[in-house]
DNA sequence: TCTGGGGTCCTAGGACCC
DNA sequence: TCTGGGGTCCTAGGACCC
């Protein structure tokens, strides 16, 4: 027998976050704003009512501000994920199988146990959710992975289904709700694939389960084909195998002004690299690659337009922050030209693999008391930095700060992970 | 004037090899 | 003038996701 998949996904994750500390708020219109405080990347209910897009820039919208009362957060990224974890918590009393998707969403391994009422497990899950945390949510139910996204597009869809869309238990709502969903609400379906399906004439996800995965695969590709299966209750899509390592690793942000000068550019770059090694070495790997790219403002139609990537290697994996550091200003050297007005910087890191994978052939050096030392000190500046804050300890002696911090004026407090910042109730 | 950031997987095509 | 065939590895870029 199948696994009974439920796919739990938060509604406006970030907006309904800032609200669960906010109830004053409740009713008016609120987005979350990315980096720099450029688009719109949540919105509540009623902002969506406004005809605010997803990812739509906010100088479009602000003036609803003085005649909405639309309200603004900056991305507050400590709370969410807080608020993420919580929510696996719950999931896990549910489920002894849970694989978090993404910030706002996990799959669940259901126990498939005799005359279980699906659907009312659904609504438990939601009912505790909403409870403990404030987060509505939409919980899609179904023997594969791409249903059970199809399930929670439908549970969200259509209000009359409170929440919870379950496939298995009648066979038949299968086929209805896949003739009612288009093919680009189909989990794998984008842009791109759904102008060449329409244009043969598949329009519906039931067309599209019609397909058959041999023609998906020969006319489009495997991913297609993989789709088409499961959306016939096939599962195609392998199960969360752990995997723990990143296969890369990016750390970029846009600038809060425009940039001309090198070494602040470097700056964030080393910045960027910080937090990119640290993720490297809380995943136990060490990378072999690192690429730095730098950018105008490419939607800008007065800048001088340029940008550019440069990658170096080390013949040796490495989770060493001054190795990286070091790379990265190479990679920058071989790219850098002077005088445009940067926006952007970030870096990639590439090529990487756990550290017990690493197995020293008879080329490699042995570890040199260079190596100690320098992990010593790396030691000591990651106890620094996680301490007062990413950045309070750096490797290399550059410039420090300079102005390209983006902006973050209308961030929340941390009301779940700073005791300074814990909501006092007035009662 | 103002347009995010972090990921995955697949494919095509070039380089190279025998 | 004629100019193999099959395989591997790597990389850049596309498409998609949240």
């Amino acid at each position: 027998m199948n696994d009974i998949i439920c796919l739990v996904d938060c509604n406006n994750m970030f907006a309904s976050c800032e609200l669960a500390f906010r109830p004053d708020l409740r009713g008016r219109p609120v987005v979350v704003l990315s980096s720099n405080d450029a688009c719109c990347i949540a919105r509540s209910y009623e902002a969506k009512a406004l005809g605010i897009k997803m990812a739509q820039p906010y100088f479009q919208v602000r003036h609803f501000e003085k005649t909405k009362g639309l309200i603004a957060f900056s991305a507050n990224f400590t709370l969410y994920t807080d608020m993420s974890q919580r929510i696996v918590s719950i999931l896990e009393k549910f489920s002894p199988d849970v694989s978090p998707y993404s910030i706002d969403e996990s799959f669940c391994v259901l126990p498939s146990l005799n005359n279980m009422n699906l659907e009312h497990i659904g609504k438990q899950i939601r009912g505790a959710i909403l409870k403990q945390t404030g987060i509505g949510t939409g919980v899609g139910i179904s023997t594969t992975k791409t249903l059970a996204k199809l399930a929670n597009n439908a549970a969200k869809k259509f209000p009359k289904s409170g929440g919870v869309v379950d496939l298995v238990t009648d066979p038949n709502r299968r086929e209805r709700m896949l003739a009612v969903m288009d093919i680009n609400e189909v989990w794998g379906v984008g842009k791109a694939l759904t102008a060449k399906l329409t244009a043969m004439g598949v329009n519906t996800a039931l067309d599209l389960s019609k397909f058959g995965e041999t023609a998906a695969k020969t006319q489009f590709s495997v991913v297609l084909a993989r789709t088409v299966s499961e959306l016939n209750g096939i599962p195609a899509i392998p199960a969360d195998d752990t995997v723990v390592v990143n296969r890369q690793i990016i750390a970029s942000r846009s600038y809060g002004e425009k940039i001309f000068d090198k070494e602040t550019v470097f700056s964030s770059i080393v910045h960027h690299v910080s937090r990119g090694v640290k993720k490297l070495r809380e995943q136990g790997a060490v990378a072999y690659s690192i690429s730095v790219t730098i950018g105008t403002n490419a939607n800008s139609s007065i800048d001088k337009q340029y940008q550019n990537a440069g990658t170096c290697r080390t013949a040796v994996g490495s989770d060493d922050l001054k190795t990286f550091t070091e790379l990265a200003r190479k990679a920058l050297d071989q790219i850098w030209r002077e005088g445009f007005p940067y926006a952007k910087s970030g870096i990639t890191i590439n090529d990487i693999t756990p550290k017990s994978n690493v197995q020293n052939d008879l080329f490699d050096l042995p570890t040199e008391p260079e190596d100690k030392k320098s992990e010593a000190v790396q030691s000591v500046i990651e106890n620094i930095n996680n301490r007062y804050g990413l950045g309070s300890a750096v490797v290399a002696s550059h410039k420090q700060g300079g102005d390209w911090q983006p902006k973050s004026e209308q961030r929340s407090p941390a009301y779940t992970t700073s005791w300074a910042d814990i909501p006092i109730v007035k009662a």
